[in-house]
RNA sequence: GCGGUCGUGGCGAAGUGGCUAACGCAUCGGAUUGUGGCUCCGACAUUCGAGGGUUCAAUUCCCUUCGAUCGCCCCA
C-alpha cells in the first residue's frame, strides 16, 4: 500500500473545499461587521506556552499534544487550541499599549492526539475570536452574540446557547470543596470515571451520564458566586436579552480548559453522533498575566469548522455551489486549434472562466466534457469558420446555436456573461 | 489509552476453501466521419488493505499490522 494520510486528518478535495471557502468568507465578513481583525500566529509554539496557558493538568496538555524536540533541542508543540498563541502574540507585540481594546480573530488548524470519531479529528479547524483589554460584561455578550449570529447566518437550525459562570479562582476553590464534601459519602458508589474525577475535577461529576442519581441536590457554583461574580453574570444575561440572543443557564457547564473565569458558554446542536458541542468559549481574566504580560482581561470563543459542516449536512442545508464554467472552447483542425489557444487566453483576460480540451479527444467527447463542467456556452471553431472569420456558439441550456463574428466574439460573450 | 463494527475496480456493492471475482454507477470507444444530456453495442480488478501462517488449493480459515468508522475518557 502506498502512503496514506495520517490518522485523523483529511484531504479537502474540490467539491468539498467550496464549503470551507464559503464558511471562511462568511466568518471574515462577520468579523468585519463586529470590528474584529485577523491575526495569524504560528501553528507551533514552545510547549511551555500551552502548559502555562491551557493548564498543566488539563487533558489537552497531559495527553493530547503533538510535542517534539526540534534540532536545537527546544520542546515544540503543535497548537491544540487557538487562544494561547494569540495571547502570547498580544503580549509579545505589546498590543495592550494601543489606545483601543484588541479585538482579534483567527481561522486555522489545531492539533490534538486523540482517537478520531464522529466530529473529532487529530487535525481540525477552528474559527475563533479574542477580545483583550476590557472587563465589561457587554463584551462577553458581544462574543457570544458573534458566534450565535455566525451559526444563524450559515443556516444552522436549533443551535442552543448555554451559559454559566465559573466565578474566579477563589470562588472555584471554595465550591470545589463543597462538591467534594457532597459526594464524599457516595464516593465508592460512583462510576470508575467519576472516582478519578473526584480528585481531578469534581465539578465534572455533575455532568456524568451514569451517576445522575447521585447528583440530585448537589451544590451549584451559581450559589457560591461572590457579589462581583454574580453582578457580572447578571449583566451578561441582560446584554444577551437586549440583543435577543436566546440562552439557557446551565450551572453544570464546565469547560476543559483551566483559564476561564466568570463567563463560560457553549453552543450545542444535534446531528454529530454522540457529540453535541459545536463551539464554546469564555472569559479569561488571569491568562494574559500567566503568559507573562501585564494582567489584561480577555474573552473569546472557538468554533469547530468540521462540526459546523457535519450539522449542516445532517440538517440537509446546502451551501452555495461553485461557479460553473462560462465558456468551453473547441477547435477543429490545426489552424483552428491554434486560434483557440489565443481565444482561450483572451477570454480569460476578459474575466471569463474558460477551458479547452487537452486530451486530444473527438468533438463528441469534448462536448461531454463541456457538459460535465456545466459550461454556459460552447464555442466551436473549425477551419472553415476560421476562414470566414466566424465562430459557432452553442448555448448549452437550450441547445441553440448561432454564428458570431470572430473579431467581436470575446467582447460579445463578456457582455452576455456580465449581464 | 480502551472497546464494537468494517476493509473486494475511480465510486457503490455481491460472493465463495478450488472452475473466466456477479451486478450497478462513472469512465473510454463505437452506432452518430463537426456537436452534450436519452437509447443500444463493446472495453474496463493477473486481483479481493498490508504482512505472515494453515492447506494440494485462501478474496474466503487463523495470527499480526495498518486504515476507516462508531463509542468511552475528553473535547471543536
Amino acid at each position: 500500500m502506498s502512503i496514506q494520510k495520517p490518522k485523523g486528518t483529511q484531504d479537502l478535495l474540490p467539491g468539498e473545499i467550496e464549503k470551507w471557502q464559503y464558511i471562511e468568507s462568511k466568518a471574515r465578513e462577520l468579523c468585519l461587521r463586529f470590528n474584529y481583525r485577523e491575526i495569524r500566529t504560528p501553528i507551533f509554539e514552545h510547549t511551555e506556552l500551552f502548559k502555562r496557558g491551557v493548564g498543566e493538568t488539563t487533558d489537552i496538555v497531559e495527553k493530547e499534544m503533538y510535542t517534539f524536540l526540534d534540532k536545537g533541542d527546544r520542546s515544540i508543540s503543535l497548537r491544540p487550541e487557538g487562544t494561547a498563541g494569540v495571547v502570547r502574540s498580544y503580549v509579545e507585540n505589546k498590543l495592550y499599549g494601543e489606545p483601543d481594546i484588541s479585538k482579534l480573530y483567527y481561522i486555522g488548524p489545531m492539533f490534538r492526539y486523540e482517537q478520531p470519531q464522529a466530529g473529532r479529528y487529530r487535525q481540525f479547524h477552528q474559527f475563533g475570536i479574542e477580545a483583550f483589554g476590557s472587563v465589561d460584561p457587554g463584551l462577553d455578550a458581544e462574543v457570544i452574540a458573534l458566534g450565535f449570529t455566525f451559526y444563524k447566518e450559515l443556516g444552522l437550525k436549533d443551535v442552543t446557547v448555554e451559559i454559566n459562570s465559573v466565578g474566579n479562582p477563589a470562588v472555584r476553590e471554595v465550591y470545589r470543596e463543597h462538591v467534594q464534601r457532597f459526594f464524599a459519602p457516595v464516593k465508592d458508589q460512583l462510576c470508575k470515571d467519576c472516582q478519578s474525577r473526584y480528585d481531578r475535577n469534581p465539578m465534572r461529576i455533575l455532568d456524568c451520564k451514569i451517576d445522575q442519581k447521585y447528583c440530585e441536590g448537589a451544590p451549584t457554583i451559581l450559589e457560591h458566586l461572590d457579589e462581583e461574580c454574580s453582578a457580572h453574570f447578571q449583566a451578561v444575561q441582560d446584554h444577551l436579552q437586549a440583543m435577543d440572543i436566546p440562552f439557557r443557564i446551565n450551572p453544570r457547564l464546565v469547560r476543559g480548559l483551566d483559564y476561564y473565569t466568570h463567563t463560560a458558554f457553549e453552543y450545542k446542536a444535534a446531528g454529530i453522533g454522540a457529540i453535541d458541542t459545536i463551539g464554546g468559549g469564555g472569559r479569561y481574566n488571569g491568562l494574559v498575566g500567566q503568559v507573562g504580560g501585564s494582567d489584561q482581561p480577555g474573552v473569546g470563543l472557538g468554533l469547530g469548522i468540521e462540526r459546523i459542516l457535519l450539522v449542516l449536512q445532517a440538517q440537509g442545508i446546502d451551501i452555495p455551489a461553485a461557479k460553473p464554467l462560462d465558456v468551453y472552447v473547441i477547435g477543429l483542425g490545426d489552424a483552428a486549434e491554434k486560434e483557440c489557444v489565443r481565444l482561450l487566453q483572451s477570454l480569460r483576460l476578459a474575466g471569463l472562466a474558460a477551458e479547452k480540451d487537452y486530451l486530444g479527444r473527438k468533438i463528441k467527447a469534448k462536448m461531454k466534457s463541456a457538459d460535465r463542467y456545466h459550461a454556459t456556452y460552447v464555442a466551436i471553431l473549425g477551419d472553415d469558420e476560421l476562414a470566414r472569420g466566424e465562430i459557432t456558439v452553442k448555448t448549452m441550456a437550450t441547445g441553440e446555436q448561432e454564428t458570431l463574428p470572430l473579431s467581436s466574439f470575446v467582447q460579445t460573450l463578456q457582455s452576455r456573461i456580465r449581464s
